[in-house]
DNA sequence: TAACACGGTTCGGTGAATGAACTAACATGG
DNA sequence: CCATGTTAGTTCATTCACCGAACCGTGTTA
């Protein structure tokens, strides 16, 4: 994505996702936060595994790093050297970067998954669920309603899509 | 994100999310998507919401469309009207969208939540997770180990990175 | 018959992404 | 002591995508 540095962003979106992708929606960023997850640190190491321009891996580490989704850490001082590690904020990534590569893997993958995800103690793949936190029971699209949060105050915008999801709405119920 | 569209993208990266990120890792797709799954369907509802230029809009649901994310359909002949429908491929994208979501209301979000989303069922509120199929507990990154699948087999990357994440390796484990 | 609504396409200007070249600090080998 | 190499960047020219405004075609309404 382009344009978001400086000025040019989603705001007036009022939306959690928008902020989201204002942090880690730009080219290049996700990528870099999958590669932080499977423990890669050095900025060598990012640019040798994923071909990116330096420049634009220096401008969205440095981003990651203001975000607080990385950390930069001195691991030597001759010759200084620095390190990029995950926070326990970037560490709470797993879960839409697991999302968005089994939908890849569901959807746009031809010789079957790339990497399996297995829990440790157990041995078992792991699944990427939305549950219901009452009933504790697995949830799909069309048992889900939107409501409004208190973060949505600030919303003015009168058009019609927005003033419909200011009241509670079944997902996928047509707008408006 | 830029340059996708047409020759420049994430070749060479052997990994679902890149795939992913080539469909709907363009600046504005997500939102669109999301807007979708609220139901939204016709273009001028879009474009009124998000506030996006009307080429970019027509040219990401062109894409959209392409991927099988959304379905165009005539709604009415006279004049002739058409709306972009969510498929199931797309609803799938619900899950990424949700997580997210919730991590910019967790890390970015000043107010509270803006939107909430109930179980209809039982009015629970819902909560993206990541479980494990065998044992049914609910897995954190530090007990996430990474094993290289069948869809590894094309690749040949030789730099340090590629070739630790083509044996079993432990989340956040430092690499190389 | 004129004005309007919808769903786009076209166009010029701006800013970001790209790859190649260059820099700076230090290490290593001869 | 000097040349070469490594790491982590910065600088620069080119290319490309995003942006907003204007325009277009179809059909509808006043």
């Amino acid at each position: 994505m382009a344009g978001m540095a400086l000025g040019k962003n989603y705001d007036g979106q009022s939306c959690a996702l928008a902020s989201a992708l204002e942090v880690i929606g730009e080219r290049w960023t996700l990528l870099i936060v999958r590669d932080a997850l499977y423990g890669v640190r050095r900025f060598g190491d990012f640019q040798a595994h994923l071909d990116i321009p330096k420049a634009v891996l220096s401008q969205r580490l440095s981003t990651l790093v203001e975000a607080g989704v990385l950390e930069r850490r001195r691991y030597q001082e001759t010759p200084p050297r620095d390190e990029y590690v995950v926070t326990p904020v970037g560490q709470e990534l797993w879960l839409p970067v697991l999302a968005l590569a089994q939908w890849g893997e569901r959807h746009l993958s031809t010789r079957g998954p790339h990497r399996l995800f297995h829990h440790v103690t157990c041995g078992g793949r792991l699944e990427p669920t939305s549950y219901c936190r009452t009933c504790g029971g697995l949830v799909t699209l069309d048992e889900v309603e939107m409501r409004p949060g208190p973060g949505l105050a600030g919303d003015t915008r009168q058009d019609q899509v927005s003033l419909a999801l200011r009241t509670p709405h079944r997902m996928l119920d047509p707008i408006p």
